[in-house]
DNA sequence: TTGACATATTCCGGTATCGGTATATATTGA
DNA sequence: TCAATATATACCGATACCGGAATATGTCAA
Protein backbone atom coordinates (compact mmCIF):
# COMPACT_ATOMS: atom_id res chain seq x y z
CA UNK A 1 0.00 0.00 0.00
CA UNK A 2 1.33 3.46 -0.64
CA UNK A 3 0.12 7.10 -0.48
CA UNK A 4 -3.61 7.28 -0.89
CA UNK A 5 -4.34 8.26 -4.44
CA UNK A 6 -5.63 12.35 -4.87
CA UNK A 7 -8.87 10.90 -6.37
CA UNK A 8 -9.52 9.07 -2.84
CA UNK A 9 -11.52 12.16 -2.01
CA UNK A 10 -11.44 16.23 -1.10
CA UNK A 11 -8.77 16.21 1.42
CA UNK A 12 -6.42 14.37 -0.93
CA UNK A 13 -7.34 16.40 -4.34
CA UNK A 14 -6.73 19.65 -2.09
CA UNK A 15 -3.58 19.17 -0.51
CA UNK A 16 -1.59 20.55 -4.40
CA UNK A 17 -1.38 24.05 -4.21
CA UNK A 18 -2.19 24.29 -7.82
CA UNK A 19 -5.31 22.76 -7.73
CA UNK A 20 -6.52 25.47 -5.01
CA UNK A 21 -5.23 28.18 -6.84
CA UNK A 22 -7.76 26.40 -9.99
CA UNK A 23 -10.32 26.14 -7.14
CA UNK A 24 -10.04 29.64 -5.78
CA UNK A 25 -9.83 31.18 -9.58
CA UNK A 26 -13.11 28.49 -10.51
CA UNK A 27 -14.71 30.86 -7.37
CA UNK A 28 -14.66 33.68 -9.27
CA UNK A 29 -16.69 31.82 -12.14
CA UNK A 30 -16.74 29.39 -14.46
CA UNK A 31 -13.42 29.43 -16.99
CA UNK A 32 -12.38 27.36 -19.81
CA UNK A 33 -9.18 25.36 -19.37
CA UNK A 34 -7.44 27.93 -21.38
CA UNK A 35 -8.28 30.99 -19.62
CA UNK A 36 -6.78 28.96 -16.42
CA UNK A 37 -3.34 28.31 -18.15
CA UNK A 38 -2.96 31.50 -18.99
CA UNK A 39 -4.46 33.06 -15.81
CA UNK A 40 -2.03 30.92 -13.41
CA UNK A 41 0.73 30.88 -15.60
CA UNK A 42 0.68 27.15 -15.79
CA UNK A 43 1.50 24.64 -18.93
CA UNK A 44 -1.95 23.22 -20.41
CA UNK A 45 -1.54 19.55 -19.87
CA UNK A 46 -0.77 20.42 -16.32
CA UNK A 47 -4.30 22.33 -16.12
CA UNK A 48 -5.98 19.46 -17.95
CA UNK A 49 -4.99 17.10 -15.38
CA UNK A 50 -5.23 19.01 -12.17
CA UNK A 51 -9.28 19.58 -13.62
CA UNK A 52 -9.26 15.75 -13.95
CA UNK A 53 -8.30 15.19 -10.22
CA UNK A 54 -10.57 17.77 -9.52
CA UNK A 55 -13.42 16.25 -11.29
CA UNK A 56 -12.95 12.81 -10.05
CA UNK A 57 -13.69 13.88 -6.59
CA UNK A 58 -16.50 16.25 -7.30
CA UNK A 59 -14.49 19.43 -6.69
CA UNK A 60 -15.59 20.84 -10.38
CA UNK A 61 -17.79 19.92 -13.15
CA UNK A 62 -17.86 20.68 -17.05
CA UNK A 63 -19.62 21.55 -19.42
CA UNK A 64 -18.99 21.59 -23.24
CA UNK A 65 -19.52 24.89 -24.69
CA UNK A 66 -18.26 24.29 -28.84
CA UNK A 67 -14.65 23.67 -28.54
CA UNK A 68 -14.17 24.42 -25.32
CA UNK A 69 -14.55 22.74 -21.65
CA UNK A 70 -16.51 25.22 -19.21
CA UNK A 71 -15.22 24.23 -15.60
CA UNK A 72 -17.01 25.51 -12.38
CA UNK A 73 -16.70 25.09 -8.77
CA UNK A 74 -18.83 22.58 -7.02
CA UNK A 75 -18.47 24.12 -3.72
CA UNK A 76 -20.50 21.29 -1.57
CA UNK A 77 -17.81 19.32 -1.94
CA UNK A 78 -15.90 21.03 0.51
CA UNK A 79 -18.02 20.77 3.07
CA UNK A 80 -16.37 17.42 4.67
CA UNK A 81 -13.31 19.73 5.21
CA UNK A 82 -14.75 22.41 6.81
CA UNK A 83 -16.72 20.12 9.03
CA UNK A 84 -13.90 18.04 10.15
CA UNK A 85 -11.47 21.32 10.88
CA UNK A 86 -14.38 23.65 11.99
CA UNK A 87 -14.51 21.03 15.19
CA UNK A 88 -11.10 22.64 15.56
CA UNK A 89 -11.81 26.04 15.66
CA UNK A 90 -12.40 26.60 19.37
CA UNK A 91 -8.58 25.77 19.57
CA UNK A 92 -7.67 29.27 18.35
CA UNK A 93 -10.63 31.47 18.69
CA UNK A 94 -11.54 34.03 21.10
CA UNK A 95 -14.84 33.75 20.36
CA UNK A 96 -14.94 29.68 21.86
CA UNK A 97 -12.68 31.13 24.62
CA UNK A 98 -15.10 33.05 25.85
CA UNK A 99 -18.02 30.86 25.01
CA UNK A 100 -15.54 28.31 27.11
CA UNK A 101 -15.49 30.56 30.48
CA UNK A 102 -19.22 30.94 30.11
CA UNK A 103 -19.99 27.34 30.30
CA UNK A 104 -17.15 26.75 32.86
CA UNK A 105 -18.96 29.27 35.21
CA UNK A 106 -21.99 27.45 34.86
CA UNK A 107 -20.68 24.39 35.56
CA UNK A 108 -19.05 25.79 39.05
CA UNK A 109 -22.35 27.26 39.66
CA UNK A 110 -24.41 23.62 39.11
CA UNK A 111 -21.98 22.29 41.11
CA UNK A 112 -22.22 24.82 43.89
CA UNK A 113 -25.81 24.64 44.21
CA UNK A 114 -25.31 20.54 44.64
CA UNK A 115 -23.27 21.57 47.87
CA UNK A 116 -27.20 23.13 48.97
CA UNK A 117 -28.94 19.34 48.73
CA UNK B 1 9.47 16.43 -8.95
CA UNK B 2 6.96 14.87 -7.28
CA UNK B 3 4.02 14.71 -5.40
CA UNK B 4 4.39 17.40 -2.03
CA UNK B 5 5.75 15.80 1.23
CA UNK B 6 3.55 15.02 3.82
CA UNK B 7 5.51 17.62 6.18
CA UNK B 8 5.37 20.25 3.61
CA UNK B 9 2.14 21.46 5.53
CA UNK B 10 -0.88 20.51 7.33
CA UNK B 11 -3.12 20.23 4.36
CA UNK B 12 -0.67 17.80 3.26
CA UNK B 13 -0.49 16.06 7.08
CA UNK B 14 -3.89 15.50 7.29
CA UNK B 15 -4.95 14.28 4.12
CA UNK B 16 -4.09 11.06 5.19
CA UNK B 17 -7.08 9.37 7.34
CA UNK B 18 -5.22 7.90 10.41
CA UNK B 19 -3.59 11.02 11.18
CA UNK B 20 -6.80 12.51 11.08
CA UNK B 21 -8.00 10.09 13.76
CA UNK B 22 -4.61 10.72 15.71
CA UNK B 23 -5.38 14.69 16.26
CA UNK B 24 -9.39 13.45 17.18
CA UNK B 25 -8.22 11.37 19.99
CA UNK B 26 -5.76 14.10 20.93
CA UNK B 27 -8.13 16.64 20.85
CA UNK B 28 -9.33 14.96 24.16
CA UNK B 29 -6.39 15.39 25.69
CA UNK B 30 -3.10 14.44 26.07
CA UNK B 31 -1.72 10.95 25.09
CA UNK B 32 1.13 8.58 25.21
CA UNK B 33 1.51 6.77 21.80
CA UNK B 34 0.45 3.53 23.16
CA UNK B 35 -2.47 4.78 24.26
CA UNK B 36 -2.98 5.81 20.80
CA UNK B 37 -1.86 2.33 19.55
CA UNK B 38 -4.59 0.97 21.66
CA UNK B 39 -7.14 2.98 20.86
CA UNK B 40 -7.00 3.15 17.43
CA UNK B 41 -5.36 -0.71 16.91
CA UNK B 42 -2.51 0.60 14.41
CA UNK B 43 0.83 -1.01 15.26
CA UNK B 44 3.19 1.08 17.22
CA UNK B 45 5.70 2.52 14.58
CA UNK B 46 2.71 3.13 12.63
CA UNK B 47 1.73 5.56 14.94
CA UNK B 48 5.32 7.09 15.88
CA UNK B 49 5.63 7.52 11.93
CA UNK B 50 2.29 9.98 11.74
CA UNK B 51 3.31 11.21 14.79
CA UNK B 52 6.11 12.82 13.79
CA UNK B 53 4.62 14.11 10.41
CA UNK B 54 2.21 15.68 12.65
CA UNK B 55 5.20 17.05 14.60
CA UNK B 56 6.97 18.05 11.56
CA UNK B 57 4.20 20.30 10.77
CA UNK B 58 3.22 21.55 14.09
CA UNK B 59 0.10 20.07 14.55
CA UNK B 60 1.14 18.58 17.60
CA UNK B 61 3.51 18.99 20.65
CA UNK B 62 5.12 16.67 22.71
CA UNK B 63 6.27 16.35 26.49
CA UNK B 64 8.42 13.80 28.11
CA UNK B 65 7.25 12.05 31.31
CA UNK B 66 9.63 9.49 32.26
CA UNK B 67 9.72 6.41 29.87
CA UNK B 68 6.79 7.61 27.97
CA UNK B 69 6.05 10.56 25.59
CA UNK B 70 3.25 12.41 26.23
CA UNK B 71 1.40 14.45 22.27
CA UNK B 72 -0.64 17.25 22.69
CA UNK B 73 -2.97 18.83 19.74
CA UNK B 74 -1.60 22.34 18.65
CA UNK B 75 -4.75 23.27 17.24
CA UNK B 76 -3.90 26.21 15.75
CA UNK B 77 -1.99 24.99 13.66
CA UNK B 78 -5.12 23.72 11.24
CA UNK B 79 -6.23 27.68 11.38
CA UNK B 80 -4.72 28.26 7.38
CA UNK B 81 -7.00 25.05 6.24
CA UNK B 82 -9.93 26.53 8.04
CA UNK B 83 -9.31 30.10 6.59
CA UNK B 84 -9.35 28.42 3.43
CA UNK B 85 -11.72 26.31 3.28
CA UNK B 86 -14.34 28.59 4.95
CA UNK B 87 -14.10 31.02 1.92
CA UNK B 88 -16.15 28.64 -0.08
CA UNK B 89 -19.16 28.08 3.26
CA UNK B 90 -20.93 30.84 0.96
CA UNK B 91 -21.64 28.06 -1.42
CA UNK B 92 -23.17 25.42 1.03
CA UNK B 93 -24.76 27.52 3.73
CA UNK B 94 -27.92 28.68 3.73
CA UNK B 95 -27.08 31.58 6.02
CA UNK B 96 -25.05 32.63 3.76
CA UNK B 97 -27.88 32.52 0.90
CA UNK B 98 -29.69 34.39 3.06
CA UNK B 99 -27.24 36.96 3.50
CA UNK B 100 -26.42 37.40 -0.17
CA UNK B 101 -30.34 37.63 -1.27
CA UNK B 102 -30.07 40.99 1.52
CA UNK B 103 -27.12 41.93 -0.43
CA UNK B 104 -28.61 41.60 -3.42
CA UNK B 105 -31.41 43.84 -2.11
CA UNK B 106 -29.69 46.54 -1.46
CA UNK B 107 -27.56 46.52 -4.38
CA UNK B 108 -30.79 46.78 -6.54
CA UNK B 109 -32.16 49.56 -4.16
CA UNK B 110 -29.16 51.79 -5.18
CA UNK B 111 -29.05 51.12 -8.44
CA UNK B 112 -32.48 52.52 -8.37
CA UNK B 113 -31.15 55.36 -6.44
CA UNK B 114 -28.98 56.28 -8.98
CA UNK B 115 -31.54 56.63 -12.02
CA UNK B 116 -33.17 59.36 -9.74
CA UNK B 117 -29.67 61.36 -10.14
C1' DT C 1 -10.97 17.89 -46.69
C1' DT C 2 -7.64 20.45 -44.62
C1' DG C 3 -5.91 23.19 -41.16
C1' DA C 4 -6.26 25.74 -36.89
C1' DC C 5 -7.67 25.73 -32.35
C1' DA C 6 -8.97 23.67 -27.59
C1' DT C 7 -8.38 20.04 -24.59
C1' DA C 8 -7.17 15.37 -23.03
C1' DT C 9 -4.13 11.53 -22.70
C1' DT C 10 0.16 8.84 -22.71
C1' DC C 11 4.73 7.86 -21.50
C1' DC C 12 8.67 9.01 -18.80
C1' DG C 13 11.95 9.89 -14.75
C1' DG C 14 12.48 11.09 -10.21
C1' DT C 15 10.56 11.05 -5.76
C1' DA C 16 8.07 10.22 -1.52
C1' DT C 17 4.71 7.87 0.22
C1' DC C 18 2.54 3.83 3.54
C1' DG C 19 2.59 -0.49 5.99
C1' DG C 20 5.43 -4.32 7.71
C1' DT C 21 9.30 -6.26 10.07
C1' DA C 22 13.29 -5.85 12.50
C1' DT C 23 16.07 -3.26 15.26
C1' DA C 24 17.87 0.78 17.76
C1' DT C 25 17.48 4.09 21.61
C1' DA C 26 15.99 5.55 25.99
C1' DT C 27 14.32 4.96 30.78
C1' DT C 28 13.05 2.39 34.79
C1' DG C 29 13.48 -1.17 38.26
C1' DA C 30 15.52 -5.38 40.43
C1' DT D 1 24.33 -4.75 35.36
C1' DC D 2 20.41 -6.97 33.25
C1' DA D 3 15.71 -7.39 31.83
C1' DA D 4 11.48 -5.03 30.78
C1' DT D 5 8.99 -1.31 29.00
C1' DA D 6 8.15 2.70 25.80
C1' DT D 7 9.17 4.80 21.66
C1' DA D 8 11.79 5.84 17.43
C1' DT D 9 14.18 4.58 13.36
C1' DA D 10 15.86 1.86 9.26
C1' DC D 11 15.05 -0.88 5.50
C1' DC D 12 11.93 -2.93 2.17
C1' DG D 13 8.39 -3.48 -1.63
C1' DA D 14 4.66 -1.61 -3.90
C1' DT D 15 2.32 2.30 -5.49
C1' DA D 16 1.11 6.73 -7.28
C1' DC D 17 2.40 11.01 -7.52
C1' DC D 18 3.94 15.48 -10.38
C1' DG D 19 5.93 17.97 -14.31
C1' DG D 20 7.53 17.70 -19.10
C1' DA D 21 7.23 16.44 -23.86
C1' DA D 22 4.87 14.39 -27.37
C1' DT D 23 0.74 13.06 -29.22
C1' DA D 24 -4.18 11.95 -29.52
C1' DT D 25 -9.01 13.50 -29.70
C1' DG D 26 -12.51 16.67 -30.88
C1' DT D 27 -14.57 20.77 -32.97
C1' DC D 28 -15.05 24.51 -35.96
C1' DA D 29 -14.26 27.18 -40.39
C1' DA D 30 -12.97 27.78 -45.09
Amino acid sequence: MARAATTADAFNAVAEPRRREILDLLAGGESAVNDIVERLGLTQPQVSKHLRVLREVGLVDVRDEGRQRLYRLNGPALKPIHDWVSSYERTWSERFERLDAVLEDLKRKDEGDDLHD
